[in-house]
DNA sequence: TTTAACGACTGAGTGATATTCATCATATAT
DNA sequence: ATATATGATGAATATCACTCAGTCGTTAAA
């Protein structure tokens, strides 16, 4: 509610200064820089802290230690303890983002692209597991978590899975079954309760992610690679689709040319 | 470490009591009756706290009021609020483990049991759905989550599971594809994370629900139903005469360029 | 019966932690 | 140079999990 603390909501901006400013504030640019800097370095302590140790083990005043502020500075950039989690979460959402819009780009078919998704997600949560506490726990419970920053940061990341897969029924790739969001929580749900059980394997190689990925993505795309297989209808209507979905592309294709 | 305390593991110990009663009938029975039906009260009243206001909300001194007993009572009978959580959790496995036991027997087919049992958990979590904190966020991260009770009751539960697809395997309805643990990560995970979804759905039907149900169990199962019938001449044909159009449709394409 | 021991329970007290607020410090504007 | 707004501080407050010295009633020993 105080002017100061409304600066809280904002994002990227990576102009970053010197950080021996902890005690006196004397060199740099502007004022304006100086107290982004100082809300990246809060945000970059609280994360370490976080990742460490996990919300409830993390205490405002350690986190205020490692960014080199005192505790009610904290309370100037982030109303509170979640509103501060919360901004840990929404910087994680970008990067997650960012590094899957790029990798997808360079996948070529829909099965690359999926399996690029799975392997990144996987990797990217256990990673930071302790990320997922707070989506979980406080954040998606409490209050209107729809229409929230977080939420929209959400709809944003799964958007990438699901231009692939409706890019991927488009081009006959995959089967027009179920409903988008019904095969996206099959897809999400499944690496994030995979990810307990590797990370409680004594040794979870690279070899069980690949197996979790390969697995996950051959279920959606309906196992297109039976080939050995005698014909069924399904195989034939299949194919027949996909010889249709082709024609239509390129009808759009030269309608879009004249 | 106290005396009292270590009555907190609360699982079957009745050849002990049976001893005590044969020996001082009457008074004995009633005291230790009187003990259990307390620490009954006790777990009941956490239970609703937990699963009305999450975890953190709830205070031990909340429960103790519902409970009727003073905030230190509560800790005679279990170690810390944790303990505590992972009790009124053991209860809740106890359940759902029975019920899933009981559902499964009634069961014919392998697509039948499945689906018996996702819409089971899927229901049961969307009911209970705070009690699911409690797994991800503090039970499961602290200490040695392997070799717990609630470790052993999870295992004993997804079993149930387990135990199904295995023998569906056996009976040839589903193909002998990846490892155990992944259908089974694809299984859970996809009903957990689908829980969300449908809870923030502004009218999450039943409807919603079976569809969710039926698309996974359909996934899992591997489509054994459709594969094996026969292409049929009125098939191939049909088929043909498609391809045959999207051919056609190419052509007036190209002539009406020229 | 008296009394000592015991088991069950209590709630004021303790320490840790999130959050507030009166106060101070610096930079920019006048 | 002075004033004002902006930013920062940390002691004080409130809340909560958890402890412990002590109460009360029951049982067993005297």
């Amino acid at each position: 509610m105080k002017q100061p603390a409304k600066r809280a909501s904002q994002t990227q901006k990576k102009s970053r200064v010197a950080k021996a400013r902890s005690r006196h504030p004397l060199p740099a640019a502007t004022r304006r820089e100086r107290v982004q800097s100082k809300e990246d370095a809060i945000i970059v302590a609280a994360h370490k802290s976080l990742t460490a140790r996990g919300f409830t083990k993390t205490t405002m005043s350690e986190i205020a230690r490692k960014a080199g502020v005192a505790e009610g500075t904290l309370y100037l950039y982030f109303n509170n303890k979640n509103a501060l989690a919360r901004a840990v979460l929404a910087a994680f959402y970008t990067r997650l983002t960012d590094t899957a819009k790029i990798g997808v780009a360079k996948c070529a078919t829909t099965t690359e692209k999926l399996e690029f998704l799975a392997r990144h997600h996987l990797e990217s949560i256990i990673g930071e597991r302790r990320l997922l506490e707070l989506i979980a726990s406080d954040v998606r419970n409490t209050e209107a978590y729809e229409g929230s920053d977080i939420y929209k940061m959400n709809r944003e990341y799964v958007a990438v899975f699901d231009d692939v897969l409706r890019d991927g029924v488009w081009r006959g790739e995959i089967e027009d079954g179920a409903v988008q969001w019904i095969k996206r929580d099959i897809f999400f749900g499944s690496l994030e309760y995979s990810m307990r059980t590797l990370l409680m394997k004594k040794r979870s190689s690279k070899k069980d992610i690949t197996a979790v990925v390969t697995e996950l993505v051959k279920l959606l795309m309906g196992r297109a690679d039976t080939r050995t297989e005698p014909v069924s209808n399904r195989d034939l209507i299949k194919a027949v689709e996909r010889v249709d979905a082709a024609a239509s592309r390129l009808e759009r294709l030269s309608e879009a040319k004249t």
